[in-house]
DNA sequence: TTTAATTTTCAATATTTTTTGAAAGTTTAA
DNA sequence: TTAAACTTTCAAAAAATATTGAAAATTAAA
């Protein structure tokens, strides 16, 4: 395989993947572009690069940005603005681990506990409802203590818990 | 809130967590139901409860019995098919995993396994691309033997494992 | 200032995904 | 067998989501 068919085969691969974890298409092609390109790109190298119109470009870079693993960075003497990626991919899965967190998990265990708390009429169906919503509250819980107790790890973090799973 | 009010909340929150994972909407609600229900409901139960169409709900149900987490059930002397999820949510978790990992990290592990073995010609974007998949590629590949880890163990496996992590 | 370069916004459009519902298929009982 | 009960399939419609592109906004140099 050659260099630009590994490329797109990558940036495509890491698209398809993106829709699967709640992030589109595009952003995560954008994303996937800059993690491989040794340069910062500007928002024409990106729509020249992946076929996409200004808009796009510039709302999906916006976004990347909330997500925190994509900046801007200027070069001295150049009006235009430039992009790159965290290049360090456990600081990247750290931060994904973390903003995903934030905007689900700990919505969804806020939910799971107004609805368990409801109060214990004696049928069946309350019953069962409490009971499982607590146990799904229970685990949402232990999952975010884990992932937060990770985000503040060192680096190696993954190779470290890994060892500790194995032993 | 009352039993009708949490019941309508839990089960809407899991449809759009449901998205967010990889699952429609119907598919994550239907689970939803099921998993509340003390007694397995037919499709037509579900149906009246959720305002689908029989087709969707076919559709649905299948999908949810391919994930492993629904099942068929019979009741003596009845024609009509019944169905219930699986009720203990580290076995619903495990399961999940598992499916995930088989559908998605082992086919992109594969992808980023031939993207980071083409040939180094010297260049900088061809040096960058092999560094950024091999590094994706060991952190995906830890990430999977982690899980298959996780679906070996006994029920309690998220309290121990969060236990050896904080330790 | 004014102007030119660049980015952002957003209504309109295109695409993708989900849902419907009726016809076709299947299963079981009579 | 036939018929009734029930489920599945799938083309068409609806809904949701993503994308475009041009006008508006911003920025910085002249």
């Amino acid at each position: 395989m050659n260099y630009d068919d590994a490329k797109n085969k990558f940036i495509s691969t890491w698209g398809a993947l993106g829709t699967l974890w709640g992030i589109n298409k595009a952003m995560a092609q954008i994303h996937a572009l800059l993690l491989i390109s040794p340069e910062p790109l500007s928002m024409e190298d990106i729509m020249d690069e992946l076929q996409i119109s200004r808009g796009n470009t510039s709302m999906n870079l916006r976004q990347l940005m909330d997500w925190g693993i994509v900046f801007k960075e200027n070069k001295m003497g150049e009006r235009k603005e430039y992009f790159t990626s965290e290049k360090d991919v456990q600081e990247l899965a750290r931060q994904i681990a973390k903003e995903r967190s934030r905007r689900e998990l700990q919505p969804t265990i806020k939910v799971l506990k107004d609805v368990s708390n409801i109060d214990e009429d004696g049928s069946a169906k309350t019953k069962e409802l409490i009971k499982q919503t607590k146990a799904l509250h229970d685990m949402a819980d232990t999952l975010d203590t884990m992932m937060n107790k990770v985000i503040g790890q060192d680096h190696n973090w993954i190779t470290k818990a890994l060892v500790k799973l194995i032993k």
